[in-house]
DNA sequence: TCGCACTAAATAACCAGTTATATGGTACGT
DNA sequence: ACGTACCATATAACTGGTTATTTAGTGCGA
């Protein structure tokens, strides 16, 4: 991380905004908005800071285009289906477990840009497609009813980054063996709220 | 907020030092430390900036301070026991309602100066109690085992805290009657981590 | 030759922390 | 009762370094 990357032997445009998202994901991820810096934005992005201005407008407009980028990934990688919400939940387990600064990233977002009004792209239609298809499932008796749509995607969410929460940045601290026993319990606890418990009947 | 805290007619350290502890509570808890500013600190507190230096040491040991006194309300006022994981679930909730910087400000420590390893004191005293009080009430059958104390423990806190990670700074925003439906809904999911589903025997 | 990618240097504001000084209270000597 | 030396509390002004953003260009590539 603290190697530089590399240009291309050509000037390219896009090329350069790819740098800066990078160096800029990074940066912010460890440090948040007010934390970042821009001179270590330019030097890891091997671009020259006036880039950044150009291209993104300012330092807060270059955190919201990286967020935007982040995003984009988590909803494209992580695929959902309301009537495995379980299975959803190990696999953003996984994806956060892979990438770790997305949780902090989306973190210092809550923190420092949320009254702001900025909303990463995408995100909000794509919670809305989410609940509503909870809600058509339990509707069509295929899941539980036992959570509205949105506290039941709420608590798969919580339980998918619980880990998180009480963890240093790095998660490499943990085995290969502790991390299965975390997927599993968080697969588990995310079931037992969409299954019956012992004295409900279906 | 930004009305000045009053000062009283005489001059007495421990009332300018708890000034400038709710000062830097408020201050901490919206910006963070790397956007906290000290003048701002010192207007609200209504205290000179050097007697934060000469108290407390510097800005990051200010908000280590700020830290150990509200971490120190907490285990206080929310009473644990092993035997009701949903009622702590529920009692934490009405907690970081009634107070919403406290998962701020924790949120900001975790991203800002965990790698700094200060902690704030007692916390990990209180969550290895916790975890070992759970452990005891599951070898005495007064509890599932189904997860490993830390998971438990985890999965209460995240759930516990889960509708704020979705929500904007101000809670305010919530009717009395979604807040009631909310906490019944963290209630209910933490009772189904600790009891026993349909196909299980106890 | 024209536009665009890129650069170095400048700028102006900001900000954490320090210093030199003042002030109020208090204990003690007389 | 009175003065005074002393110390903790408090303050205003300052310092030196940092930082986001701008500007005035340079030169590549088409």
């Amino acid at each position: 991380m603290p190697q530089p990357l590399t240009r291309p032997k050509v000037r390219d445009a896009e090329a350069t905004k790819a740098r800066l998202l990078q160096a800029g994901t990074e940066e912010f991820a460890a440090h948040g908005i007010a934390g970042a810096r821009i001179d270590r934005i330019e030097a890891a992005a091997n671009a020259n800071r006036a880039l950044i201005y150009s291209y993104f407008g300012s330092k807060d407009h270059l955190f919201d285009a990286v967020m935007d980028a982040n995003v984009a990934r988590v909803l494209d990688e992580v695929p959902f289906k309301p009537e495995d919400l379980p299975g959803y939940a190990g696999r953003l387990f996984d994806f956060l477990v892979g990438n770790p600064h997305l949780l902090r990233l989306a973190t210092w977002h809550r923190l420092e840009r949320a009254d702001t009004g900025h909303e990463p792209q995408g995100l909000r239609a794509s919670v809305r497609m989410k609940t509503e298809s909870i809600a058509r499932a339990q509707a069509g008796r295929r899941l539980m009813p036992a959570f509205t749509p949105e506290d039941l995607y709420a608590f798969t969410m919580a339980l998918a980054s619980a880990w998180m929460e009480a963890s240093p940045y790095a998660p490499a601290a943990l085995s290969e063996d502790q991390l299965d026993a975390r997927r599993s319990a968080v697969v588990e606890a995310v079931r037992r709220l969409t299954t019956p418990t012992k004295e409900e009947t279906s």
